[in-house]
RNA sequence: GGUGCGUUAGUUCAGUAGGUUAGAAUACAUGCCUGUCACGCAUGGGGUCACGGGUUCGAGUCCCGUACGCACCGCCA
């Protein structure tokens, strides 16, 4: 038996009992006559101690330790004489009667501690030692437990776990596919699926009723911080049901998470907020609204008093910063180049300032009356001591984009973005197409299987950029948690979608043939959702990046740096699968 | 495809205006130390300053390029 506790369990109450522990050095403390040893594994660190007195060979034994090293320790339980109030086992120690090394262990290459890491490439290279770290096994201690609250919550209301295949056919609309060369089909290629929505939608016309899947998805595409080619979605589907039943049944979903895994009691519903009212308020499809600072429209106050910026601009919006009247100008100027800067775009920053006599003082002053600047700071309701920050330009959805960069960084200035606090919402009536510049044709927005709004489908042949989709998004904190629609079960309307997003109908069928027939036979009104698993577990645990609840991700260029992956083939696999490399420039 | 920041000891970092032999902390090794828990003290080893080129009498330091890492834009139905 390799130990009768774990490094975590032992309390004030264990004195006594003979226990037996195994786990991996963390740090030994040499006193000269004895030697105190922590032991560490998944559940805590235990203080083992060695005496010279009681036995010198186990005492010396001991003092050749080096970290890492992996033991087996029996001894027996007893109190303290200087107890550490830090530690949950602090008030313990095991005085060893025995020590057995089961494995040595070369000195890692960074030491194994929440307060240090090797750096992002050491860490992802010796990954294996970096998860050895609380605080990084402790985020996937966390995603484990939303899984399993995520599976007990959608089994209780009647979903089935279906897996559906890795290995699909690729589809042209959306991300960059992976593709795996099929070996017996020389030439042609399977596909990772981007996500299993159409085999989902098939087990609805299966009539399954409720599916869901906790699945890896792959899009080759660019990774971020909150991007990774390989993810992990909560993928649902429902039949019979309309939006508001979707969004209810996962609200409920997102409130139980919380509850369990954080502690937090949301009771109000979540606001759902329409997507153009987003971006007119927020500039964003993904507001984060925990903090206010909404856009103002200030065309009919600011234009037609001679400065020509404002005059000649289509939009001009403001935000107001509560009590950041005290802004210096090298604070203001900074804020200035951030706007500028290429990311973001804006031509210039215009700022004012409401004084304590409540009098406006502005950057603009020349152009501005004070009568003017009053109404300025009516239409902002800003009060003494507010911050007014005013961007415009030619483009009316380009110069809110800049609006809600500068909303954003100011929220975080502000100390408005606080990591404990959550603010979720559901941005719903989601445009169907945006227009895309490089295709030069309308693109879906969601998918291609997303159904327009039952009033707006008459618009279809006349104005198909103003149909608006039953599709939603859950934001949190201005994360995108997750997104779904009602999805079109009518092979017609099916068709006429492909057709409008520039698919001739061979071409609709040689791609989707077998959803387009699928749904010749009977397929029920159905609709669904998926939500990030990793973006969840992400914002409750608080990090910075999904990486970090990933056991093992890939870096920046999509490498796995511990596996070398991906790599060249031999020439005997190229062969097997009938590919030949051909690397241009 | 693009922009920005970074790369100095195993690790985290400092390195002045371009000037002798590149420093600190920590880790590692050895020794001392019987109540430590970031133990302490002493001694010691450890560097192709990412790589290539350029400017200069002289480059860790300035310039150009490359590689790698991170963040972001494009992209991500």
């Amino acid at each position: 038996m390799y130990r009768t506790k774990t490094c975590g369990e032992l309390r004030l109450a264990d004195a006594g009992q003979t226990v037996t522990i195994s786990g991996w050095v963390q740090r030994i403390r040499k006193m000269g006559g004895m030697t105190f040893v922590d032991i560490r594994d998944r559940y805590g660190i235990t203080q083992v101690v060695f005496n010279n007195e009681t036995d010198a060979t186990l005492c010396e034994e001991a003092n050749h330790l080096g970290r890492e090293y992996v033991v087996q320790i029996t001894g027996k339980v007893s109190e303290r004489y200087a107890k550490n109030p830090e530690m949950p086992t602090g008030d313990i120690e095991i005085e060893a009667s025995s020590l057995n090394v089961l494995n040595r262990s070369e000195v890692p290459p960074f030491t194994i501690e929440d307060e240090s890491d090797g750096g992002d490439d050491i860490r992802m290279k010796y990954r294996y030692l970096d998860l050895r770290r609380p605080c990084v096994r402790r985020n996937l201690e966390l995603r484990h437990r939303m899984t399993m609250e995520v599976r007990r919550y959608l089994d209780s209301k009647g979903f089935l776990e279906i897996e559906t295949p890795m290995l699909v056919g690729s589809t042209p609309e959306g991300a960059r596919d992976f593709v795996v060369p099929s070996r017996m089909n020389p030439g042609q290629f399977y596909a990772l699926p981007q996500s299993p929505q159409t085999l989902k939608q098939l087990l609805m016309v299966s009539g399954m009723d409720r599916y869901f899947q906790i699945v890896k998805c792959f899009r080759d595409e660019d990774l971020r911080a909150d991007r990774q080619p390989e993810f992990t979605q909560i993928d649902c589907e429902m039949s019979f049901v309309n939006q508001d039943d979707i969004i209810n049944l996962f609200e409920g979903m997102a409130k139980h998470l919380f509850k369990e895994l954080r502690g937090v009691e949301l009771t109000e519903p979540f606001i759902r907020m329409p997507w153009a009212d987003a971006m007119r308020l927020y500039g964003s499809d993904k507001p984060d609204l925990r903090f206010g600072m909404t856009f103002v429209e200030l065309m009919d106050v600011l234009k037609g008093h001679g400065f020509s910026v404002f005059d000649n601009a289509a939009y001009i919006g403001g935000i107001c910063a509560t009590g950041a009247a005290s802004y210096t100008r090298k604070q203001l100027d900074q804020l200035t180049e951030y706007v500028k800067r290429p990311q973001i775009g804006a031509k210039g920053m215009v700022y004012a300032r409401v004084e304590a006599d409540g009098n406006v003082k502005s950057s603009v002053d020349k152009f501005y009356s004070q009568e003017v600047l009053q109404q300025l700071k009516k239409a902002m309701d800003a009060q003494p001591g507010d911050l007014i920050l005013i961007l415009s330009g030619d483009d009316a959805m380009k110069t809110r984009k800049q609006l809600c960069e500068l909303r954003l960084e100011m929220g975080r200035q502000l100390g408005l973005r606080d990591k404990n606090k959550f603010a979720c919402l559901w941005v719903v009536d989601f445009p169907m197409f945006e227009w895309s510049d490089e295709e030069q044709r309308l693109m879906a927005m969601h998918h291609p299987f997303t159904h327009p709004k039952d009033e707006d489908i008459p618009l279809l042949d006349s104005d198909p950029a103003a149909v608006r989709a039953d599709a939603y998004d859950m934001v949190v904190n201005g994360v995108e948690v997750g997104g779904g629609s009602i999805r079109i079960h009518d092979s017609e309307l099916q068709a006429k979608m492909f057709e409008i997003l520039g698919f001739t109908p061979e071409k609709a069928q040689e791609q989707f043939g077998f959803l387009m027939n699928a749904f010749k036979f009977g397929a029920p009104p159905h609709g669904g959702l998926a939500y990030g698993l990793d973006r969840w577990v992400s914002l409750f645990a608080g990090l910075d990046s999904i990486r970090d609840c990933i056991a093992f991700p890939k870096n920046n260029s999509g490498r796995d740096v511990m596996l070398d992956a991906p790599a060249a083939l031999d020439q005997k696999q190229l062969d097997e699968l009938n590919l030949a490399i051909d690397i241009r420039e």
